[in-house]
DNA sequence: CTAGCACCTATAGCGTTGCTATATGAACTG
DNA sequence: CAGTTCATATAGCAACGCTATAGGTGCTAG
């Protein structure tokens, strides 16, 4: 029920700060808990972490390479869409196993302050979209759909995490998972919504766009390519 | 600055919390605020609301009514789709007008228990798609897709209000927004689309070549077109 | 070997927090 | 008028995040 004596005070403290708030339950955890089983004094915890978020942003550091390492152990499948599906369960795996810190990565939220964790995820979400994109599977700039799905993801994961542990059921995961993923896909037939508009050629330039990013051609010159790229991101950007 | 003397300590508390609450900016709000601001000690707010909590409850239970009266007020338009449509506007708007309230409602969520608000919230959405199940327009029960569509809603206005609100981009909340509604409608046909994963620079700027000449883009002007054309067939005639 | 210095930790306590035991006044009821 | 109930106030507790200050430790320089 303690912490490891023969550790740095420092380690002591983010094993302390993590181990309750894990089992908290949610509850706040307060600064003289956290010192008392660290056994160490309350000038300690500031003199390493200025203050009682500065050690909880390092404790979610900490969770935060976990969550990273998850998303990016799965092989990339070669299939873009389906990594962004094992991306997402990932993402709401991880919510569910450590509820407490997935609140404060991702709930802990402040009006006009965004974590950085939130920033980082988003530039995860991104880069695998870049793939799609460039293999032509995306109708919308790979940027707004990752901010859209992890948007969606993270709602998902609130409400699973909110929900008695017994009523959880996964399928609204799933659903909304392919909701999102359907939807910014190209793999669908023009019904007769409003998505119809999004002809080929904004899927190709977006497609060519995502392209571009991974690798810039020689065939133009900076100054070109700089214009080309704005004259790109005008036609992707399109709505009609 | 302060509170109408003439109302009854009752009501001068609800005022005064909701007054803090709105202007606080999201940090945290005192119970000795509260009460100096509503001219009243801190029995009397125990008294009438058993702790803090009550009393924001209690308040949000006000802005709860405003909440639904939005997403009642509307006209149905008899297409319910398209009020579905209004009502996630509304929802991402009440948010982003009053964030802190909308973070005490939404946010502020703790494991395995579920805000009452967010309960009812999903009954006003699964009333809505009711209607749009009744008109055969829905290809997924009414309560998941509600649950999925308010959890996509509700992700969506927490991003925008974490974000610095002249950055906010309200394209994420219609994007979202139709990806959802889209994908639980029946209104789609399934996909044919197959263009696998073998793409690249060269393979989009051909695709976006030819899609250019079916039909031209109106964001480019003839002049700029011709040259972006020209640039692009650079591009697509290299041989790496 | 010692002086000095930077680093780390502890003692003690400040101001604020949510909340309450107790008492007092007012208003209705028998 | 006595009794009861409701509503508010006085005063204060325990816990909170945090810090001014000081003391101990280990290093390097002379």
């Amino acid at each position: 029920m303690s912490i490891d004596g023969q550790l740095p005070p420092k380690a002591r403290l983010l094993r302390a700060a993590a181990e309750l708030l894990a089992k908290s339950g949610g509850a706040p955890v307060s600064t003289r808990q956290i010192t008392k089983l660290a056994e160490v004094t309350a000038p300690t915890l500031y003199h390493h972490f200025g203050d009682k978020e500065g050690l909880f942003d390092a404790v979610v550091a900490a969770g935060f390479e976990e969550y990273v390492a998850g998303e990016r152990d799965f092989a990339p499948s070669g299939q873009p869409l389906e990594d962004i599906r094992r991306m997402w369960d990932n993402h709401v795996q991880f919510g569910l196993n450590q509820p407490e810190l997935y609140l404060v990565m991702f709930g802990n939220i402040r009006p006009e302050s965004r974590p950085a964790i939130v920033a980082d995820a988003e530039g995860l979400m991104e880069e695998m979209l870049n793939k799609a994109a460039a293999a032509g599977q995306i109708n919308v700039p790979p940027r707004e759909a990752a901010r859209s799905i992890l948007a969606a993801n993270v709602g998902v994961t609130l409400m699973l995490i909110a929900e008695p542990a017994t009523e959880r059921n996964l399928e609204l995961s799933t659903l909304t998972r392919d909701a999102m993923i359907f939807a910014v896909s190209t793999d669908q037939a023009p019904g007769a919504g409003a998505d119809s508009g999004r002809s080929s050629v904004v899927v190709a330039a977006i497609a060519l766009n995502a392209a571009l990013q991974a690798s810039n051609p020689d065939q133009l010159s900076s100054s070109e390519l700089k214009l080309f790229l704005e004259w790109l991101h005008r036609i992707s950007s399109s709505n009609t």
